[in-house]
Formats: structure tokens, sequence, C-alpha cells
DNA sequence: AAGCTATTCAACCGCCTTCGA
DNA sequence: CTCGAAGGCGGTTGAATAGCT
């Protein structure tokens, strides 16, 4: 935190501005209360606009950019305070896994929740538990000597060199589950064959109905775990050696849910498949949007999401494919 | 109780993109 | 088409605070 400016000290916001002939003082630091008590009623009263305007017209000894950051991280009314619950805690991880540090996209998808809150809950809390997991998997693990202990969540889904992992950490084993259970039926999502989920399955909302993650279906001697749902079995890989109730239908939903504009196919894996990118057909004459994949349109109004136009081979990039031998 | 270290998180910085003149 | 202003974003900083010795 930065040390409260309560002294009218005034600088010159360097706001992109620099070469601006125009420089104007502003305060900068910690706000008062009475500066979020301003800022609050003006927002409150006039609603946004123009945040130059704002900060002027608030009264405001604030560049634009700061009652913006302001309002945006700490005093808008909708925020959620508090700790992160382990649903979200989950969605940041698997969102993360595939967007990377698209802290705003991540945040889109988290209601209450802003990018920067989930910035430093990742960079302190959720890395720290990555690292001292792998630390735990390196020892647990023989066969793995990647040595690679990125941070990233994927690595925790593909154990580093791909093989299986021991993790016995068990939230951040459901994390990592989910990760892979839904990369897995993301990919399944698109491959050729009959479609068996349509835009007439979603509700009013446009989203698809709660999947039952049913864990108890778990086959282990063939290795796969069941997901039963709209009327249709998803089989995946059990790569954990997973055996009773793991997950959290939440987080599989949050990921599989289209847009209600999107038809969504939905088929069971080839069990005969070596590799799952080879199965990976799409259905958009090659060019899958990420925002396809893993439900990015499923968005609330006034929403606008710049993940970007990511292709297939974009997107392959930021997320680690295990590799299987069936 | 005091000093030190680690953690948290609000806020800033600077770059990039968008938009309007 | 160009330019400048504003908005948006990710990375980083650093003070407050919690925890430990």
């Amino acid at each position: 935190m930065r040390k409260p400016d309560h002294t009218g000290r005034e600088k010159v916001c360097s706001d992109n501005v620099v070469s601006k002939a125009i420089t104007m003082k502003v305060r900068k630091g910690l706000w008062s209360p009475e500066e979020d008590q301003k800022l609050i009623n003006y927002m409150l009263e006039k609603g946004q606009g123009c945040w130059t305007d704002i900060a002027r017209n608030a009264g405001l000894q604030r560049c634009g950019k700061s009652c913006r950051l302001r309002w945006i991280n700490y005093l808008r009314p909708d925020l959620k305070r508090g700790a992160f619950s382990p649903q979200e805690q989950d969605i940041i991880l698997h969102l993360h896994s595939i967007l990377g540090n698209r802290w705003s996209q991540i945040a889109a998808r988290l209601p209450g929740r802003t990018d920067n809150e989930i910035k430093n809950f990742w960079n302190s809390t959720i890395k720290k538990r990555l690292k001292s997991n792998m630390s735990d998997a390196s020892i647990t693990s023989p066969n793995d000597s990647s040595g690679d202990l990125s941070l990233d969540a994927s690595t925790c889904i593909s154990g580093g060199d791909g093989m299986f992992m021991s993790i016995h950490d068990h939230e951040i084993m459901t994390m990592c589950t989910d990760s892979c259970l839904t990369s897995r039926t993301t990919r399944t999502s698109s491959m050729h064959g009959t479609p068996m989920l349509m835009e007439g399955d979603l509700d009013q909302f446009g989203h698809l109905p709660p999947l039952n993650l049913d864990s108890s279906n778990c086959d282990t001697n063939n290795g796969f775990l069941n997901i039963s749902g709209y009327g249709d079995v998803v089989e995946v890989p059990n790569m954990f050696g997973i055996e009773t109730g793991i997950t959290n239908p939440a987080v599989v939903n949050s990921v599989i849910e289209g847009d209600v504009n999107a038809t969504i196919h939905h088929h069971v894996l080839d069990k005969k498949s070596t590799h799952v990118n080879h199965h990976f057909s799409g259905d958009s004459g090659g060019n899958i949007k990420v925002e396809e994949l893993v439900g990015f349109g499923n968005h609330w109004p006034g929403d606008s999401f710049r993940v970007g136009d990511w292709d297939l081979e974009g997107f392959f990039a930021n997320v680690s494919i295990p590799h299987f031998d069936f």
C-alpha cells in the first residue's frame, strides 16, 4: 500500500501524458475517505462517463485514470469483498491455465472480482501453492525428471513431462483434475460425429444445465472417468487415479458452457485415440476461437471481451496437452 | 516486548489499443 | 490518414500488517 497522501502533496500526473503541453497537478497515493465519498457520490449521481471529467467535476485533484482505478477496484458497489471461495479458486486456476495472465478476462468470469484482486491473489496465494505442490510432486514422483517447476497450472495438469503425477493435496488435485477434465471435454466438444447437445438445451440465459460429474462412475480399470450430462456420457481419462467424489461441477460447467448462439457439440471421446489433438477437428472452418471453446460467449449484457482472435494454434500454445497411450 | 521477515494488496507505471477530430 | 486523448491492461512497487524468532 502506498503512503497516505494526506499532506496535500501534489505531483504531476505521469499518466501517459508526459509530453502533453497541459500538465495538471494531481494528488497521488492512498485515497482519503473524503475523496472516496466524493467519487462515490458523483458516480452514483451522474454515472460513468469521461474519467477526466469525473475527476474534475467531482472536485478531486486526481487524474481520471486514478479515479477509474479506484472506482473499479475498490468503490464499485457490486464488488465482492473477502476471501476467494474454493469455487472461485478453482475457476481462477483453470482459466489461468487457458488464458495465462489475462487477468481482465479471468475477472470477467468472476462477478464482483477485479482483475487486480485476482492478479494479487494469483501472485501471492496460488503461485505459492502450485510451487509447493510441484515440490511435493517432484518428491513423490521419481519419474518426473523434467525439473520443470513452471508455475503455470497447465504444468500441474500435465505433471511436468505429461505423465501421471502424485498429488496429495486434495484441493490442488481437484483443481488440476478439473482442468484436465475440462480440457479434454472441451476438446471432445468439437470432434467429428453427431451433435449431442444443441442450442435448445440451453436455459433462458443461454447457459447449459449443470453437468453431473459423477466420479462414482469412475472406471478405474480402464482408466476413465465418466461424466454424465446432457443425455450423454463423456469419458475422460482418469489421469490421477481418482477414486471418489472429486470435482466441482460448477467449474466444469463454467468452462463447457458456450454461447447461446453457438451450437455446442458433445461427443464421446474415442478411446482409441492416442493423441487428443489428432481428433480435434474444428467446426468453424478450422478457425475455432477460444471463446467458443471455453464459453466466453457466455457473458452478461454490457460485457465486452477482448480475448482476441486466437486460433487453435494460439490456443494450444497456451494449454499443455497430455500425451496418452491407450 | 522488540526486531525481523514474509505476505498482502492498493496504487502507480508505462505500454498498447481505441476512438474521434 | 494522422494525431492526440482517453481507456484498458499487465507488471511492479512499497507500505501496512501478520507471523515468527
